[in-house]
DNA sequence: TGTACATCAGTGAACGCGCGTTCACTGATGTAC
DNA sequence: TGTACATCAGTGAACGCGCGTTCACTGATGTAC
């Protein structure tokens, strides 16, 4: 049955809430199209109402999620200071809320165009947004000392998390922290 | 119908070939049991009387293909030139015949313990061979110096190849390599 | 060395399952008069 | 303001498809005698 304006519109952003967080948290293929519908209180169909296909959605729910990442780091006053707070064991523990980038760089080689280019816009989000806490430097200088800190705060999420030996996955945030410092 | 032993020796290691391959080329989920036994020449109940299941061909293939990668890495002289070696364009566009930790630490998180303990014991090895390329330092800084470097190279080569930007794709290559010089 | 037979690597049909998507339908909403 | 009706967000059954795995079978290999 139809429902109010509003009303759809609620149900399209809590779709796409749970969509970023159960996309970060399982992948992309390993979330059904019913379970996103399903986190929301709907069925399937909303899906396509609001999002044309799986992969539309994918594609907005980065976008989405990218957003209140950007809302909620605004408090961050240096890169050191955002790269310290990036590696650790809370974010390595909750992808659920954590960095697209981390989650999900993986399983972009296998995506579709429309998911890749959103996910490129995620990362130059992410440089510009942590490129401006720099104050020396040309924009390319302070862009490209981002890009290698960036790697190193990347790299070091998605080895923590792969590796199945909790010791070795401390150490890795320990070790690759106290690089960006 | 039955083969020599030396036959059956031959398929098994033809398979783990192609199966090392392709997973890092398209990731586990997407190599189905057809695609990985027609690469080797064969139909997919040979993978079940060699390995077991996927998962154990998945934890065989990783074994396999980063002993082939310890055999290559013999030549490098210090951790600076096998971080330059690493994060280069060839590797970037050539996942099948580089680094398991690059091409699949972040589908680790849905993978069985099998599959996770093999790839920890990759991550532990490539630990082992790079931080013996360091010469000062105890034991222990030398790993947590290869620690830090290794999340670099994991994640310029992750991030070099999920975004859909060339030039970007490049920048991060240059600027992380650059880094760990 | 020659014969009889058990072994087992590899085949190919079949299975149940979950996937993304389609589609006819529902019925409250929102609009035209 | 009240009535008639078109709209369309969301439902739920159904689809075709590819997946990993099972299993009865094949027939050359390898062994026991």
């Amino acid at each position: 049955m139809k429902v109010t304006k509003e009303k759809a519109a609620e149900n399209r952003e809590l779709i796409l809430k749970e969509a970023a967080r159960l996309f970060r948290e399982r992948g992309v293929a390993g979330v059904g199209v019913d379970a996103l519908t399903e986190a929301a209180g709907m069925t399937h169909g909303s899906l396509y109402s609001q999002f044309g296909s799986k992969n539309g959605l994918v594609a907005e729910a980065l976008t989405y999620g990218q957003a209140r990442i950007a809302e909620r780091a605004a408090g961050l006053k240096s890169l050191p200071e955002a790269a310290e707070n990036y590696i650790s064991a809370k974010h390595r523990d909750n992808p659920g809320e954590g960095c697209f980038m981390a989650a999900m760089a993986g399983e972009m080689r296998t995506q579709g165009p429309e998911v890749r280019r959103s996910f490129t816009e995620v990362a130059k989000s992410n440089l510009a947004r942590l490129s401006a806490l720099l104050m020396t430097g040309t924009k390319k200088q302070r862009e490209d000392e981002t890009l290698a800190t960036m790697a190193t705060m990347v790299g070091a999420i998605v080895l923590a998390r792969a590796v199945d030996d909790p010791e070795l996955s401390e150490r890795i945030l320990t070790a690759s922290r106290a690089k960006v410092s």
